[in-house]
DNA sequence: ATAATAAAAGATAAAAAGGTCTTTTTATAT
DNA sequence: ATATAAAAAGACCTTTTTATCTTTTATTAT
């Protein structure tokens, strides 16, 4: 249920990038940050990452900064994830059990293992231009900053 | 999908307690922490605080231990996680954001809530007890030690 | 009463996660 | 060519989590 806090601010501002950045509108690390509000310095680290990891882009230099590529669109949540903090601590059993599996299941493996196959499922299937559409088309807010939602729409 | 260790620790020691003690047979740290292969001078102090939370029972100096009460025994698997790592972390958003309901859902909400409902229910509503009994009668083993599953059954 | 046993309490240490700062490299616009 | 903008790299700091060690307190069997 839980991701660090870096792979957190790595699926936001992915998911950031997708919606507001391209090839020719690249955005610095300054920019996302107080957009996302998360701490600049660290979220540069990050991107270090993610760029070695091929999720997302960046070009130095006046006008450079962070983009997504068509081919970085099609990643998926899940390869944030696994760039970001590895797919083990996913995987892992619930509760620790270094050998936990359908035949030698911890007492909590029928309870777990539907939901984390289907949510690693889809996290797997849906890629990040497909995230980023739904949430241009549905408005939604995309930040840690602590703001009140919009109103909502009464019929 | 992630505890803390403590949590996993406790959980672990907490069934361990409910399938080999009660008020007449008391178990130590050293023994248990043996048995499930958890460090015993940690597993001490997340002992102290779960009997402060009522999870567990102890009793000092000779043939004293840990054990669980009748009334110990109908606590839930949330109990324990509330008591060492506290239910905002399971019940958080996943990717972080403040505000994440359904009225503003975070991109993953959708995906996400249905079952962190279902697990969460499920560990409220199974006792202790309840799972200490199915643990017995399915020979399940529990410990953190690296262990080799049992042969499978062949008919 | 006394010795032994075991938890409680508290102080400390090591490792991991989270976060910051400074310097170097690269690209671009002028 | 040069100044500038922005990422890359690397050193460093802080907090939290995990783990250990030592002393004190309570209980019990003798």
């Amino acid at each position: 249920m839980m991701l660090s806090r870096a792979s957190k601010y790595a699926i936001l501002s992915t998911l950031f990038l997708a919606e507001h950045s391209n090839e020719d509108r690249k955005i610095s690390v300054k920019e996302i940050s107080e957009s996302i509000d998360v701490p600049s310095p660290f979220l540069a680290k990050l991107f270090q990452q993610l760029v070695r990891g091929k999720i997302i882009s960046s070009s130095k230099g006046p006008n450079g900064g962070f983009y997504l590529s068509d081919k970085n669109k099609k990643k998926s949540v899940i390869d944030i994830i696994e760039n970001i903090d590895g797919l083990t601590k996913l995987n892992d059993c619930f509760l620790g059990l270094h050998k936990c599996d359908s035949d030698n299941p911890c007492p909590v493996h029928f309870i777990v293992e539907p939901f984390k196959n289907s949510i690693l499922g889809k996290f797997r299937d849906k890629t990040i231009m497909e995230f980023s559409e739904e949430i241009a088309e549905k408005g939604r807010v995309l930040t840690l900053k602590d703001i009140e939602p919009r109103p909502k729409k009464r019929k």
